[in-house]
DNA sequence: CTCCAGGGATGAT
DNA sequence: ATCATCCATGGA
């Protein structure tokens, strides 16, 4: 396979991959495989450099935001501990930037579902609907146009494992393919009218609103709370609150991590799931119920 | 404000 | 082999 080597420094291909942004590059050989929008990309990592199929060098810059002042980015962050741990342990992790459709499909199909799951789903999509890709002899697919979701019936869509979500990916994709609304265009709009115009789609609540204008929209402000950052910010920012709302998490994270606040919760997010020791959370809390029922 | 359906993989027993 | 757990949106 003929490759095209393009500097990547402050960068790390892996994290980046895995710290649930796009859920579709597969491990191959010494990198990984995928799409970039249409087309089928091999990219390695070998330090400071990236290879990546020939002819697609730009493609993959772009992709990979590998023009973001990240050195920046980070000096931003608040100091405080958790934040600290987080930005020494994703050193190099960049916010991808990712087509419109397919970040905003790829997300509707996200809710509710834990990171594994939605590989599966968005395999399923990509095999069943897109056009195929050839990376050597290894078949892999694009993600399948709102043109081509919005012809499914929804049943179709159901076999790909969305459940419920099939009604609501199905209705999105006729409302972006029909006309009145137009994804490019939405570019123009300021950060609280995309957010409320996305949030019109059947699908998108505020969380997924914001992971789309973060990944897609390189609203590099936007703040998605899930499970886990809720988490985080429960146990390492407000201990001891009592009443915690959703309206008063926002306000906070709006506030508190800056300019790129998106990148500070990315970082975060990736240490909570990743970083943290293996005997984490999960058997912590466990133990903490079991304890609390023994009283 | 609270409650709850929803689907399928994954981990625990 | 069952059983509990993970999860965001939207509607009651």
């Amino acid at each position: 396979m003929h490759l095209t080597e393009i500097s990547a420094s402050d960068f790390d291909l892996e994290k980046t991959l895995d710290s649930g942004q796009v859920f579709h590059w597969e491990k191959m050989d010494d990198g990984f495989c995928g799409t970039i929008g249409q087309r089928g990309v091999y990219v390695e990592q070998r330090g400071d450099e990236l290879r990546v199929t020939r002819g697609y060098g730009e493609l993959a810059a772009h992709y990979f935001a590998l023009d973001h002042p990240l050195a920046n980015i980070c000096r931003s962050f608040p100091r405080d501990p958790a934040m600290e741990a987080a930005r020494k342990f994703c050193r190099g992790l960049r916010i991808i930037r990712q087509p419109k459709w397919e970040c905003l499909a790829t997300f509707i199909c996200s809710s509710m579902k834990q990171v594994t799951h939605i590989r599966q789903i968005s395999r399923k999509l990509r095999e069943r609907f897109g056009d195929a890709r050839k990376i050597g002899h290894h078949e892999l697919f694009a993600f399948p146009s709102g043109q081509r979701l919005a012809a499914c019936s929804e049943k179709e869509l159901r076999q790909c494992a969305l459940g419920y979500r099939a009604k609501t990916l199905l209705a999105t994709a006729r409302l972006i393919t029909s006309g009145p609304v137009d994804l490019e265009r939405m570019s123009a709009l300021s950060d609280v009218d995309l957010r409320e115009m996305l949030c019109e789609l059947p699908g998108v609540g505020a969380k997924i609103a914001n992971c789309v204008m973060l990944f897609a929209y390189e609203r590099l402000h936007a703040f998605p709370i899930d499970v886990w950052i809720e988490r985080v910010l429960r146990e390492k920012y407000f201990p001891s609150a009592r009443k915690l709302n959703a309206a008063r998490l926002r306000t906070f994270t709006q506030e508190y991590f800056g300019e790129h606040g998106g990148y500070a919760q990315q970082y975060l997010f990736h240490y909570a799931r990743r970083g943290a020791s293996k005997s984490n959370n999960r058997s912590k809390i466990k133990n903490r119920i079991r304890m609390g029922a023994r009283r």
